[in-house]
DNA sequence: ACCCATTGATGAACAACGTTCAGTGAATGC
DNA sequence: GCATTCACTGAACGTTGTTCATCAATGGGT
């Protein structure tokens, strides 16, 4: 009876470990020293069991990068309630700041770490949440330019790696 | 007596194959396919022979960085030119978007193939062509927005990732 | 209570990678 | 003509991602 659930209880949990363990290294070597090795020896399985639970490494980094863009979307959650543009950007940047203030292992993760990942953000089709996360910080900025308050070739995604830079 | 310059001049000629091989290489099949025994197959070398020329792989792909900056900048040139802080922007942005549609694959190589050397290139010190094209854009926008011509919140980099994306 | 099928995990093996280095053979300078 | 320097080789090392035959245990069916 209960043993299909408690198996599948079981799998997500091992994926659940799988992924810290895969955060802390990324944490604390960078994503270039995440090895499918490294994280089964942190887990302690056999490497060959990872296959088990995600199709290859690069569905381990994503998937990191995904939570970490989950995480961000959630600090701009508040401020993308907010109606008017104007201050819906300012709250959206204030928000995007504190949240590199408060988890900065995160924010290096999303952004520092995997280039790769990052650009494909802005290529990636369907709704995953980096691409929500982006629009989080492009909408207002179109909403001003749109309503005639912002020059009209003023750039739209400075704000944000001004920030960040 | 002439012997040393000829062999300065072989020298400098072997480096120029493996960069024609490299940048034909990624083209064809992006950064990730750039691979050292690859470019020593397509200049019919061994691969240690690489390591005569360059101290390592990414030494390659940074060289190959760099001249498409290079070739970039050279695009910017007579934009930046420009004394008033719109027009020069105006003539960038339009040199930007007509650099991308003569060279695609100058533009790819850059900006879409490796995402380690364009972040880096935010975060890099010094003058390389990287950083020089990047301020190409972002010192217009910024004399704009002192000037008062541009909204105080307006955002500096988005312009180029607008056109980009 | 037994058996067998399903399942999770293993770890050896493979191909490809970057990189190194002892060796080779030809060109160079005396 | 000889010794030395030089570019080059290619085998080798360690590490990577990934696969797969094998094994052990677990859980239902009889």
């Amino acid at each position: 009876m209960g043993t299909a659930q408690r198996r599948a209880r079981e799998k997500s949990e091992i994926r659940r470990r799988i992924l810290d363990a895969a955060r802390d290294i990324v944490k604390r070597e960078g994503f270039g020293a995440l090895t499918v090795r490294k994280i089964a020896d942190a887990i302690e399985y056999a490497p060959g069991t990872l296959y088990l639970y995600f199709e290859n490494r690069d569905a381990i980094a994503r998937e990191l990068s995904f939570d970490g863009f989950r995480k961000l979307l959630d600090a701009f959650a508040p401020a993308m309630r907010i109606a008017d543009p104007l201050s819906r950007l300012e709250a959206t940047g204030r928000a995007y700041v504190g949240f590199g203030m408060e988890h900065p292992e995160t924010y290096r993760l999303i952004f520092m770490e995997d280039p790769q990942l990052t650009t494909a953000v802005f290529e990636a089709a369907g709704d995953d949440p980096g691409q929500r996360a982006y629009h989080a910080l492009l909408d207002p900025l179109e909403a001003l330019k749109e309503s005639g308050r912002l020059h009209r070739d003023a750039d739209v995604q400075a704000l944000a790696d001004t920030f960040w830079a």
